[in-house]
DNA sequence: GACTGGCACTCGAGCAGGATGACTGCTACA
DNA sequence: TGTAGCAGTCATCCTGCTCGAGTGCCAGTC
């Protein structure tokens, strides 16, 4: 790929992103010194339409990038846009205020969709690669339980346990005390094998109540670990344009689900590591006319969990993988002083 | 106000939430039994359209109702539509299958916006209401503290407290069971009244951490304590029709504000209580083309907080009631049970 | 007095046809 | 390999037109 073809290429995204249509040979020449006629620049566009990076809406209008042809321009960006000193200030200052880590996710995605002007996605913290930092038992009236896993990451998990008999404060003293040495400071995914035979240190009476409790925090261990995900900015799926119950509706619905979303984000990678999904190259239906730039976030080396941007293939790239690289980095290093 | 003309505005409202566009004085006598000829109607019609509960979008058009004509319309209403037994059926076995109270309000959320077709908007319990079930302090490393408020509703605070030094266990147990012997069963809003003068058990050299803790129990209970709202089917919006950038876009935003929906959602009226906001009647400007049904929610005959939905002025109002109600109910008995 | 049938009038929606202009592709040339 | 110019294409915009839904009014009827 010849160095002025790229460049054409990178007018047009340019071009188009900010403007929103079709260009033409001559408004490229125009707005872009590149040096040559736009007689050239029409020789280059043929090329780079026969080779799939831009299509022609019709006969006489200009071109615009195919998701191939962003696909192009995003591996060759040489550069995000990093953040300027006043807003990494203001990214601090603004997440400094969270009080806790629902304020946290809050907080990011109301930050990611206000910096990039897209929608904001972000996922909490995965329970697998958190901590146990404390498990609480609190008597609930009757026979109920009321069971709290509260994770290093300030994530907290709770659920209702209903026991036959009720319990007595001396065997919950003696549960909670157990559990919390079995399982404090345990990675999430050790708590399976560290509540085995928990159970045998307890009266046989008391069995069936401990694996009841036991089966509890499983399942919300197992179960339930993943599924969180805070969505924020879908106003700005408003200023898209175009036809609105075709476009907006269907990824509106894919928002909406949950599970839609984690499939989206797949596997975390590793902090930093920006990824950059455009058009059909994303999995899920509903998104393919839509790009999708999520990165890793965590303290250390290793991802808790993924957050993103999302917006419509025309997006600013640059700007977006710069946006959510900055706050990723923050967040992370918000969670690790927990 | 005639019977007649009562019934003809009925007529208008039912045929224009059904087909969305104005409807004529033929049409209507077509599709509707009202006994008398087309002439008829055009007088009543004239009539309503006289004293503003209707209107023309232009000469050639039929009339299409204005707020004044919805909201007689819904004074009028003589029932709310009921569910029907499957549906009810439904709605109690999808929320029982709820884990935690975020569980119930996400899938709440989820059964409204399904039901009504409208977008959900639903309040967590407010804090100010509910009962005081639990106080946790957790060491989490360093001088660092973790603080947990859990009410009976199954709601929790957390905050995060640096303190100077590190905290001994001891210390921390005395603490713990005195919060809990001073707050347990208390109502949220006592909680202030209930701490004072509790720094006095403690020995001085351990009052300015006791001060620090209360300090943010204080801010955990009065500040923030209303301030969550659950939003969900903004799907839904896709569907107006309408020019989109000028009526859903507001709209979107405005529902990202959630301090916003909490002035939408006003005072919390008594449980089964239903509230119908029209048009022009809401306060908050980028709602004014949209009507709001909301109903308190709660045990007993004090209502926790408010739920409800969000549409065009061209809802269908009795659906809407009977989905609201019925839904608010058995959320109600759920977090009694818990 | 209330209701009906009929008729003239109004005004937006929708369509056809023509002018406009942006853009390309091609060809000849430096 | 790059440039200049020209012919051709095609969507968009505008205009004028017809069509028809719907109203308002009036005279007549029960």
């Amino acid at each position: 790929m010849e160095e002025r073809k790229l460049a054409v290429l990178r007018a047009i995204v340019d071009d188009y992103v900010q403007t929103h249509e079709p260009v033409g040979s001559k408004a490229l020449v125009d707005r872009h010194s590149l040096g040559v006629s736009s007689a050239t620049i029409r020789n280059d566009m043929s090329a780079l339409e026969e080779d799939g990076y831009i299509s022609a809406p019709h006969t006489s209008a200009g071109r615009i990038p195919t998701d191939k042809g962003y696909r192009l321009f995003v591996d060759k960006l040489n550069s995000v846009k990093p953040m300027s000193a006043p807003e990494r200030k203001a990214i601090q200052t603004f997440l400094d205020q969270a009080v806790d880590l629902d304020d946290v996710m809050n907080r990011t995605v109301r930050l990611l969709s206000q910096l990039t002007k897209q929608v904001a996605l972000v996922q909490y913290p995965s329970l697998g690669r958190s901590f146990v930092r404390h498990v609480e038992i609190v008597n609930s009236g009757r026979s109920k339980l009321l069971l709290i896993l509260i994770a290093d990451t300030g994530r907290i998990e709770q659920r209702t346990v209903d026991l036959i008999h009720t319990a007595s404060e001396d065997f919950l003293h003696d549960l909670r005390t157990r559990l919390n040495v079995a399982l404090d400071g345990q990675l999430f995914t050790e708590v399976p094998d560290r509540l085995v035979g928990l159970s045998d240190n307890f009266q046989p009476d008391q069995r069936p109540a401990v694996n009841t409790i036991i089966a509890t925090i499983l399942d919300a261990v197992v179960t339930q670990s993943e599924e969180r995900v805070v969505v924020g900015g879908t106003s700005n799926l408003a200023r898209v344009g175009e036809d609105f119950t075709a476009t907006v509706g269907p990824v509106l619905e894919a928002l909406e689900e949950h599970v839609v979303l984690l499939r989206l984000f797949g596997e975390a990678a590793a902090p930093d590591s920006l990824t950059v999904r455009i058009g059909h190259e994303n999995s899920v239906e509903e998104l393919q006319r839509a790009s999708v730039v999520t990165v890793g976030y965590g303290s250390g080396d290793q991802a808790l969990a993924t957050m993103g941007v999302l917006g419509p293939t025309r997006m600013d790239y640059a700007g977006s993988m710069g946006a959510v690289r900055a706050v990723a980095r923050y967040v992370g290093q918000i969670l690790q002083d927990q």
